[in-house]
DNA sequence: GACAACATACCAACTGGTCGGTTTATTACT
DNA sequence: AGTAATAAACCGACCAGTTGGTATGTTGTC
């Protein structure tokens, strides 16, 4: 009983490939026509839905890639009063999903590939991922606050400066996986990220 | 007294400015036509001299790129027995300069721009990167090294696992002034760098 | 029938790259 | 030293292909 127009169902099917063809080329390096013949659908159903080119990168942005980086790294952070062993689960999950599934880690991550990218071109696509990276940060410093109330990370260290410093690290170590092409150095330094954080500890 | 036809200054003017190119709108979003432009030299000499695009891109990291960074953060370390002193030395001048000259951070650390953006799809520029990379790494490895025999460093540390951490962390933060166009939260990733190398004294 | 949801043909601008030709520098020979 | 031959350096028009984007038309749904 599906009819043949599903306005919505495009929408995803175009917004979702666009996603998998900019994580891929990055945005400059992917192309609308590409994008309408891996979706299965037509330029004009593309800029039907979407302004543009740059549109579609912002919806990509909004709709995909911010839920994505709140459900997969935020999230599971708040409410947090031991951000040292919540981390380090967390970290040690990602590294197993990527030994499982080494082709999306060298990829990168899809938020700093396009703010690396993106950033200094165009302020569209600057302010909306800047958003993502703010609340990363506030949400992972706001458990470092916790976790000095609870006791469980060291009273003398600051949570702003942790927080942003392990956003940048970890922003880092993903992206030595996409420049080497492989895991080794990767799995190297989240050793080193682990141990970092295991020196936070009172 | 200049010959009419300065091969090698042509050349250097173009490997210069496709560098320029490149930093600021990535490999893939610069263009040859606008690179002869800007070098004031014609299509014809930058194809006499290179062979396409990726060729002039490879030069570009070899002859450019590859002995910056050798100078700025390769030799600095080069026979350090006390890398945790040198290296907060080596940050903390980086982030002088990032404040007189915020333009060209603000364009993120070249040699990674172009790791991010083309080692996933072209393999000549994944192997030219990460010769780099690897240089970077062992140069601070042997460091650590040396800061463990001299009594600088923890010598409970795995003088491999920092120096591949300190170097994805280094290019996170960097990667962090670009995605943000200012210096404000590069500045505090810096102060988290430096409190993670402290805490690696013995 | 009205309007959203598509489809298709088309466009100017630009892409990396080529090619025939000209200019300058170097070499070889007298 | 003078000059002819050769090679390197450079020029700029041109190429086929692709880019993001549009205009116009058709189809489906309420």
């Amino acid at each position: 009983m599906t009819p043949v127009k599903a306005p919505e169902d495009t929408r995803n099917k175009i917004l979702q490939t666009a996603f998998e063809e900019i994580h891929k080329n990055g945005f400059q390096g992917s192309s609308i026509n590409q994008i309408v013949e891996k979706a299965g659908v037509t330029k004009g159903a593309l800029f039907h839905h979407f302004k543009g080119k740059n549109e579609l990168g912002y919806a990509v942005i909004d709709e995909i890639i911010y839920g994505m980086g709140k459900e997969e790294f935020i999230n599971p952070l708040k409410e947090s009063s031991d951000p040292i062993q919540d981390l380090k689960q967390l970290i040690l999950k990602k590294r197993e999903q990527a030994r499982e599934d080494p082709s999306f880690i060298c990829n990168g991550c899809p938020l700093n590939n396009l703010a690396q990218e993106m950033s200094p071109l165009d302020e569209g696509f600057r302010t909306r991922i800047e958003k993502v990276f703010t609340a990363w940060r506030a949400c992972y410093a706001k458990a470092f606050k916790n976790g000095i109330e609870a006791g469980t990370v060291d009273p003398t260290v600051s949570p702003e400066t942790v927080a942003a410093f392990f956003v940048s690290a970890f922003e880092g170590i993903v992206g030595t996986a996409k420049s080497a092409q492989n895991l080794e150095v990767f799995t190297r330094s989240v050793d080193g990220l682990i141990y970092y954080l295991d020196s936070l500890k009172p």
